[in-house]
DNA sequence: GGATAAACGGAGCTACTTTCTCCACTTGCA
DNA sequence: TGCAAGTGGAGAAAGTAGCTCCGTTTATCC
């Protein structure tokens, strides 16, 4: 299960197994806030040891996202699982969504996981045979019970979750559930028909977004108040 | 206007003349393919002109970028007060999405510009101002005519024309349509009330989006044969 | 409590990227 | 024809990310 060396060998010492412990700790905290792209030195000084320990426990960082992040993608597999077992089918749709979302949104590493292509892949592959064919009884249920549109497909799902996460990631500091708003308003258009609009939850702010974005590309360069410490620090030429 | 040295002193040589222009259309090219990532060295590459030669007309890329995209930035906010002559509200809405959107989804340059925090700033400043009061007075007049739901505001919209040019870009090569899908569902849920769902155009293949994920990250690193060409060419140590 | 293998920390090496400069050479134009 | 304007592109400078190496520390076993 665990996909490094721990089973094979004698057992890890004691200080050992405390470490890989706080590394796994480390790299849930530093991937969620700062997505895939961290660094194995950010996830060391995050979790208080040096490289070399994170390098030895876990060779390279695909290991590491792998370990990480099983449980989460296969979390969202039974998510739709779970969803079948709804009685109404458009609210188990829903519900699906929102329970998927929520987690992506929440988290980068995560969606990082189910977007890019350069880490655990076959974790992906894996999740997406049992996902799939989840979802599509889904929507083939809503469908038929005429809750949901009939020209959407399995395929439109993960499109729609990808660019409804891709503004929960960049505003989950400044106002964490505004990804809420815009899956409403795509819900009220699958829907086949209805008299009025679903009510809105949240609210975004004018300027709010331009400041997310700001801040999350500042924050991927380097962390927050990084240049202004700098700059007490070295004074002089 | 223009941005740089041109008007300024005396008048350029032809031949730097020509090359402004080779490097402008160039520019247009590579920005609108690969965003703004792309290097000023590829700029070159592709006008066919030394990087030294880029530099000495456009100091730096900020320039640059502000010459190439001040016409397409002024051309969306154009749309939107055009938009405002559309007799019927809703239809003027819709046209001022679809037409900024399909400039975004297709010119990664463009989206960036609009996007990122990094380039342009004032001419995105001096866009929105612009933008924002015509955009409030279709929203305004397309509430009042009871067709666009009256819980959304004009924040929203630049949320969700980012969300459908995120996906929009990611497509461009293998799917340049396919964005329009989504949006005709956000306005289908964006509408007050309706009895029957809007035709969706274009058709999401199974495995697309995965493809062109791969195929813009691994585009993003290097352009696509540059490896096999560089192997033939330097053969031995 | 001492021996010893396991584990540790983190400086620093490698490899790569991006931006931009510099200067020997070429060319348009008066 | 002379020379300022223009050119090309190697490479300097400044980063970044991934990973290794080795002197030191520490858990564990006898």
């Amino acid at each position: 299960m665990t996909t490094d060396v721990v089973s094979s060998m004698r057992p890890l010492r004691a200080d050992a197994v405390r470490n890989r412990e706080k590394i796994l700790a480390a790299a849930a905290t530093v991937f969620a806030n700062r997505g895939l792209d961290a660094t194995l030195d950010e996830i060391a000084l995050e979790a208080g040891v040096g490289v070399g320990t994170v390098y030895r426990r876990f060779p390279d960082k695909d290991v590491l996202v792998a370990a990480l992040f099983e449980n989460s993608i296969d979390e969202i597999a039974t998510l739709a699982l779970s969803a079948y077992e709804s009685e109404n089918s458009w609210e188990g749709l829903v519900w699906f969504m929102r329970e998927a979302l929520s987690r992506q949104c929440s988290n980068k590493g995560l969606r990082d996981v189910v977007i890019s292509t350069t880490y655990a892949e076959q974790l992906k592959d894996s999740a997406k045979s049992r996902i799939s064919p989840a979802l599509q009884k889904l929507i083939e249920r809503a469908q038929h019970d005429g809750y949901l549109r009939t020209d959407v497909v399995e395929a439109d799902f993960p499109i729609m979750e990808m660019m409804i996460s891709s503004l929960g990631c960049v505003t989950s500091q400044l106002a964490p559930d505004l990804w809420r708003r815009y899956l409403t308003i795509m819900l009220d258009g699958l829907v086949v028909s209805r008299d009025a609009p679903t009510q809105l939850e949240g609210f975004p702010n004018g300027d709010l977004v331009a400041e997310a974005l700001r801040a999350s590309s500042r924050h991927a360069r380097r962390s927050e108040g990084s240049k202004e410490l700098l700059r007490d620090d070295c004074q002089g030429s």
